[in-house]
RNA sequence: GGGCUUGUGGUCUAGCUGGUUAUGACGCGGCCUUUACAAGGCUGAGGUCGGCGGUUCGAACCCGCCCGAGCCCA
């Protein structure tokens, strides 16, 4: 029985367990049909940092679905993915077992980061398990298993079959640093302080100087064009001849190109291979020569000639040094500028040319982008940014990454042709530095020698397998064919996301799933926003604004987060706010409270359903039916917001202060049969929302019917509400605007007991109603101690009418009188206009009575008070 | 610099294809011990809907520009 205060702390706790232990949401795996099964395929997070208040969030609007849908009779798989294959693990494991990676076979280190990895996930596990998340435990994965290196391979060589994949030399995006090719994702801007340089070129045959500006005087020695735009008159004359490079004396072309940007510098500008993007464009489409001075660690190259061998940074300072002593150095400025940096290191990238893996995506913008559409998306507005992404790409996807440690391409090249061989789709995972190829000779030249292929697959190729990876994607080399080993739940019914990883994470995931599968990988995607702090400005360890969620669970109930959580429109961002959290423990405070007020009114035995319902309880049945309703839907369309907000005013305002103000006052199994029936359903209701004050009280009140039958629920909700089924309509009949005036007219007399500075409970002699509250005489005289009530349902209130105004029903006046309308207006405000035979003439205008209202004010001369309920009069009097 | 999103009383938020009285919550003022809950109930005050301009009889809503915030990209 509900008793006392609630004590979250001690409830919370014991659900949370007792749903780990008891297995209560485990994915039922002899599920088989596709219309049954409901999964939910979450971005793993990184264990290795720390769970912040986004995965609160995240994580709690995910679990309301899958609450939801699980009431709903679906089987959830609800599972967890730690990823912890990338470089964020290795550093780790590098650091807390003093060792490097390079003193390692690349298994052997594996194993190390996966037993590093393993206590981080532990306490990962704990903090998504204290959150009370009803996450399938026994279905998790790990990104660095062996297990999931298959399916990353198994990948690989799928997409290799089908043609989607292929080696080349090409320029490619390129840390110095890391020295590692990265994809164009990995790279992000950085302000930093540099110098612009004007050099003094000279044309070949005339010896006519011109100035170039430039902030890598470096790359002078890659110089391999100039470049003039096509509308600059003054320097059209240099087009078609060629100039010479200080210093290095080498002659390229001038070129016309409308890519110039002619209000940098002196708008000529040189093209090496490769400083920018926009060399590399110039470079294919022109056709000109590749030279190429900075080599894979950031040093020049033989092309520097005396310069070979420095670090760029050097050599940029010993060739402006150098330009100086000769007088081409024209002038040298500070300025700060933004370069392209690697993410993780920080270093300005490079364009190298290299041969690298990439993933055909620039021939299929089309295709994926209506994958993207035949998602439905939550809220539809970020499919925009899906589209953008795709229509804005540049570049393949390059899945190479030059590290030592990672999931290893299944590769081997011949010795002498450099023919690729693939490994046996039943081999894997395999290394090729440790394993040895499928063949003994290339099949295409016979050579007996190979080289393995040491390059490892960028850590998103393998992070978007997720969905296959929930789903069992494996081959079967028997039947020589794909399998899953839950083909029921693929195409998942929801991914979940912020919208900041839209563009890559969910771009990469689509593509790879629809070309291994042929379908689109999720029915529906859920876009959540960036939590951000209190006064809606991001969170960031710097501005030391970051919300510790262990801090703030400290403090408050989880279901308070959840309330708090539940308080977002679908995409929008959300500031995390310490009121939500107090207007959550409220809520569940009356929850708890209501509950034992409705078990002192209707405790043990429950009553069965009445041969008939008192109107007024028919009428609270039917209510609830209508918010049912409206709540489904919302939380159908992930309108969590709404299904929030509509839920608890309604409880609040609806069943507590009218309803159990009301049934305070019966004693007959009406009311206690509707009490219990409201009471289940609203717990229902509340469940994926408030789950564990929901989960207590039902565990108190209706498991032994739940499990002995005696109540009209499933067998499973005898082990927990959150598998009980979500409630059906009852359908009842009832007086709709009855109620709801009877609500008013309770509402009336109460503001007049407030006004009256009267208590509550203090009687009143006669109260006379001109409106229809039939049926609902006894809870009105109940609730408020009316001595005699008397309900005049047809007869007019003996009062005077007052016309006050004129309300214009502008929806039709404003299309019929267009430009008019101000005088109509005018005319009803200066009072000149009459009403005759119901029409309004006004300003030369006859209005039909449909077009406007007459707005009167009641006033009553007799005994008593008038009151307004609704439409209805209501006159008080007291025997004062 | 570009794209997308967002800006509503002190704070958070609802507001459908434009219709005139802009929703609710938190906070604030006043009153009320009523069969759970005073962390409750009743009630009141508080808004030029980010700014400017336009379209329209009529704009929080549509259009343009500007400003702030968030995300992604250059």
């Amino acid at each position: 029985m509900p008793s006392g205060e609630y004590d979250p702390d001690a409830v919370e706790a014991r659900w949370q367990r007792r749903w780990v232990d008891d297995e209560t949401f485990a994915y039922p795996e002899e599920t088989a049909d596709p219309d049954t099964a409901f999964a939910i395929d979450t971005p793993p997070p990184t264990v290795s940092g720390n769970l912040h208040w986004g995965h609160v969030y995240g994580s709690i609007l995910q679990d309301v679905v899958a609450r939801f849908h699980r009431m709903n009779g679906r089987d959830v798989l609800y599972p967890f993915g730690y990823d912890d294959n990338g470089i964020a693990s290795e550093r780790l494991t590098e650091r807390e077992l003093d060792v490097r990676h390079q003193d390692f076979e690349r298994r052997e280190f594996q194993r190390k980061c996966r037993e590093v990895c393993r206590e981080y996930e532990a306490d990962f596990t704990e903090k998504m398990q204290a959150m009370g998340l009803s996450i399938d435990w026994n279905n998790t994965y790990r990104t660095i298993s062996p297990e999931v290196q298959r399916v990353s391979q198994l990948s690989f060589i799928d997409l290799y079959e089908k043609g989607r994949e292929y080696r080349e030399q090409a320029p490619a995006i390129w840390c110095p640093e890391c020295e590692t090719a990265i994809s164009q994702v990995e790279t992000e801007d950085d302000e930093q302080d540099s110098h612009f340089h004007d050099i003094e070129f000279a044309v070949a045959d005339s010896g006519e100087g011109f100035t170039i500006s430039t902030t890598r005087p470096e790359l002078l020695p890659a110089c391999v064009a100039v470049f003039v735009h096509p509308d600059d008159d003054e320097n059209q004359h240099l087009v078609g001849q060629e100039a010479t490079i200080p210093l290095f004396g080498h002659d390229v072309p001038i070129i016309a190109d409308d890519r110039v940007d002619m209000e940098t510098g002196s708008g000529i500008v040189m093209c090496c291979t490769f400083g920018d993007q926009n060399d590399i464009e110039w470079y294919q489409a022109h056709d000109l020569d590749l030279r190429v001075a900075i080599d894979e660690s950031g040093h020049m190259t033989d092309v520097a000639g005396p310069y070979e061998g420095m670090h760029s940074s050097e050599a940029r300072e010993a060739i402006v040094s150098d330009l100086e002593d000769e007088g081409a150095l024209l002038d040298r400025r500070a300025i700060t500028h933004t370069v392209n940096v690697h993410e993780r290191c920080g270093v300005g990238v490079e364009f190298l040319v290299t041969e690298q893996w990439y993933v055909k995506v620039l021939d299929k913008r089309e295709e994926y982008l209506q994958a993207g559409r035949e998602m439905d998306w939550f809220p539809e507005k970020m499919f925009t940014r899906y589209e953008h992404w795709v229509e804005g790409l540049q570049w393949d996807w390059l899945i190479s990454r030059q590290r030592s440690s990672g999931i290893p391409f299944p590769v081997w090249y011949c010795a002498d042709c450099d023919h690729e061989v693939i490994a046996e789709k039943d081999a894997l995972p395999v290394d090729p530095l440790s394993d040895d190829p499928p063949v003994d000779a290339c099949p295409e030249c016979g050579h007996g020698e190979f080289v393995p292929e040491d390059d490892v697959l960028d850590t998103w190729a393998t992070s978007s397998l997720t969905p296959l990876i929930n789903a069992g994607w494996d081959y079967d080399a028997d039947a020589g064919e794909f399998t899953m080993d839950r083909p029921e739940i693929y195409p998942i019914d929801v991914r979940p996301q912020g919208h900041d990883i839209i563009s890559f994470w969910l771009f990469h995931t689509v593509i790879k799933c629809y070309e291994h599968t042929g379908e689109v990988p999720f029915e529906s995607t859920m876009i959540n926003g960036m939590v951000l702090d209190e006064n809606r400005e991001k969170m960031s360890k710097s501005k030391g604004n970051v919300v510790d969620p262990d801090a703030v669970l400290e403090e408050y109930p989880v279901d308070a987060a959840r309330f708090w959580a539940a308080g977002s429109a679908i995409g929008d961002d959300l500031p995390y706010q310490e009121k939500g959290l107090r207007a959550g423990e409220k809520l569940i405070r009356k929850l708890w409270n209501a509950s034992k007020l409705v078990e002192s009114l209707a405790p043990e035995p429950y009553p069965a359903e009445p041969d008939e319902l008192a109107e007024l309880d028919r009428w609270l049945l039917a209510e609830i039916d209508r918010e049912l309703e409206r709540l489904t839907e919302h939380l159908e369309n992930r309108e969590f917001s709404k299904a929030r907000d509509g839920l608890r005013t309604f409880f609040w305002g609806t069943f507590c202060d009218d309803y159990l103000e009301i049934a305070k006052q019966r004693e007959d199994d009406s009311a206690r049969y509707t009490l219990r029936t409201a009471h289940r359903r609203f717990l229902k209701l509340f469940a994926p929302l408030l789950a564990h004050v929901t989960e207590e009280i039902w565990h108190a009140e209706y498991v032994d019917g739940a499990a002995d039958g005696a109540s009209d629920e499933t067998p499973a909700a005898a082990e927990s509400i959150h598998l009980a089924d979500w409630p059906e309509p009852l359908g009842l009949e009832a007086d709709h605007d009855a109620g709801e005036l009877a609500m008013a007219v309770v509402g009336a007399l109460r503001k007049f007991k407030s006004d009256q500075q009267l208590p509550l409970n203090a009687p009143i002699d006669v109260v006379e109603v001109y409106g229809d509250v039939r049926g609902f005489e006894d809870d009105v005289t109940g609730v408020m101690h009316v001595g005699d009530l008397r309900v005049h349902p047809d007869a007019e209130a003996p009062v005077e009418t007052v016309t006050t105004g004129i309300d214009l029903d502008y929806a039709t006046v404003g299309p019929a009188y267009g430009g008019d309308v101000p005088d109509i207006e005018a005319g009803i405000e200066a009072g000149e206009y009459e009403l005759v035979d119901g029409e309004l003439h006004v300003a030369g205008h006859e209005l039909s009575p449909e077009e406007f209202t007459v707005e009167t004010d009641r006033q009553y001369q007799g005994e008593g008070d008038l009151l307004e309920a609704g439409d209805a009069a209501v006159i008080v009097r007291t025997g004062d």
